[in-house]
DNA sequence: CGAACCGGGTTCTGCCATCAGA
DNA sequence: TCTGATGGCAGAACCCGGTTCG
């Protein structure tokens, strides 16, 4: 008891690394000497709350009032590891209070092992070149990088989605824009592939392999939704949109694959809204349908952005007519299209004779062309 | 040469429900 | 039966510039 007692002193030295550097004690062995006197089961006498272990993520940072919101079963429990993974989230440059952070939002972390810990950092090693970019995904996204203890699984994963045909830079990509992809279990991220295989081979295509990887890499969020969500908006697209096969297959697997991931109810939404405000607009269905082939990503932006920025538009002087041919133009912000609405109409831009373009360029472009205008005699 | 085309970069977690194994 | 693992859901655009074209 007086070794618990001893190390409980040490505890209130405010800083981890002070601890770790005074004493030279391994954060395993402060975890398996904090416990001497506990229970020999891995819990603790039922609904209580592991003391030491409260100390030790005060001690931490860790927000315990969140971590019993979250995952009280976590408190209960008689050995956890929580300063083995500070100090291995330490060394791998992590700051106190992304530690307290992560431990806070996804306190189950703490029942990791070293060992699995290492290993896991291995396997994301693997699709990252630094440590720091691990880290900071891990700020953002704990439960991604903790949620599942299995290793292996998340070696095969990465290796059937390298079988795809996936190149390092998409792997990258996919892990750096959702990393949960690789928690799934093997089966649900293979379930997908060949759910995506089977639509292109419904719609007649040729090379569904093909097919499956040039969504996943369009579209980095498609693993991590259902195939009934994705099945769904594929669906309402076909009914929308009455396309031919060969056609919607096209559009799925060109900026079509952009918005299969959408909720099912918003793209609905946002369909019925687009039709809505198109027809009121003076425009028939058809251009409307042309409209969504050529700028699909128009189905991701919510009714009032939309409608708000097509009046914009055309309160500036552009025609329907105009968007409908330039469509992405919707691309910019409100804000970015009023300021150059206001810049343009200041040098007395002809939309009708110059087009509208230049509204779909980057700030840089836009400006030396304001400025090579502004310079022009008056005529 | 400027304009138009086109693709790419950024970004997406935190909660709840349910299943499955100890 | 408990709890850890896993699946699923809602939420919601914007900007830049290399390359090609005329």
């Amino acid at each position: 008891m007086a070794a618990v007692s001893g190390i409980r002193a040490l505890m209130k030295v405010p800083h981890l690394l002070i601890l770790q550097q005074s004493f030279r004690l391994t954060p395993l062995q402060l975890a398996s000497t904090r416990h001497c006197s506990g229970s020999n089961g891995l819990k603790l006498p039922s609904d209580t709350e592991n003391k030491s272990l409260l100390e030790n993520l005060s001690l931490l940072g860790v927000d315990v009032k969140m971590v019993r919101q979250r995952q009280p079963g976590v408190l209960r429990k008689a050995f956890t590891n929580e300063m083995g993974l500070a100090q291995f989230l330490q060394e791998k440059g992590a700051s106190h209070k992304i530690i307290a952070s992560i431990v806070s939002r996804y306190p189950r972390a703490i029942t990791r092992s070293v060992k699995h810990l290492e290993q896991r950092w291995q396997l994301w090693r693997n699709v990252f070149n630094t440590d720091a970019e691990i880290v900071s995904i891990l700020g953002r996204s704990p439960e991604a990088f903790f949620r599942s203890s299995d290793n292996e699984n998340l070696e095969k994963n990465i290796a059937f989605l390298i079988s795809l045909g996936l190149n390092s830079k998409d792997l990258h990509r996919l892990l750096t824009t959702a990393p949960r992809t690789f928690s799934n279990s093997l089966e649900l991220n293979k379930q997908m592939v060949e759910f995506l295989e089977d639509i292109c081979h419904e719609l007649g295509g040729n090379d569904p392999e093909q097919f499956a990887k040039s969504v996943i890499s369009k579209n980095h969020y498609i693993l991590i939704r259902s195939t009934k969500r994705v099945k769904a908006n594929i669906d309402n697209l076909k009914t929308f949109l009455k396309l031919s096969d060969a056609k919607l297959l096209a559009l799925l697997q060109g900026h079509g694959a952009d918005i299969l991931d959408l909720s099912n109810e918003y793209l609905k939404k946002n369909f019925k809204n687009i039709e809505q405000k198109i027809i009121l607009l003076g425009c028939k269905k058809d251009d409307m349908k042309k409209l969504i082939i050529n700028y699909p990503m128009i189905l991701y932006i919510g009714p009032s952005t939309l409608n708000s920025k097509l009046d914009c538009l055309l309160k500036g002087g552009i025609t329907i007519k105009q968007i409908l041919e330039k469509p992405k133009v919707l691309d910019y912000s409100t804000q970015n299209i009023t300021e150059r609405l206001k810049e343009l109409q200041r040098v007395g831009y002809d939309f009708e004779k110059n087009g509208i373009n230049i509204l779909d360029s980057s700030w840089k472009r836009f400006a030396a062309k304001i400025e090579k205008l502004s310079d022009l005699p008056e005529e």
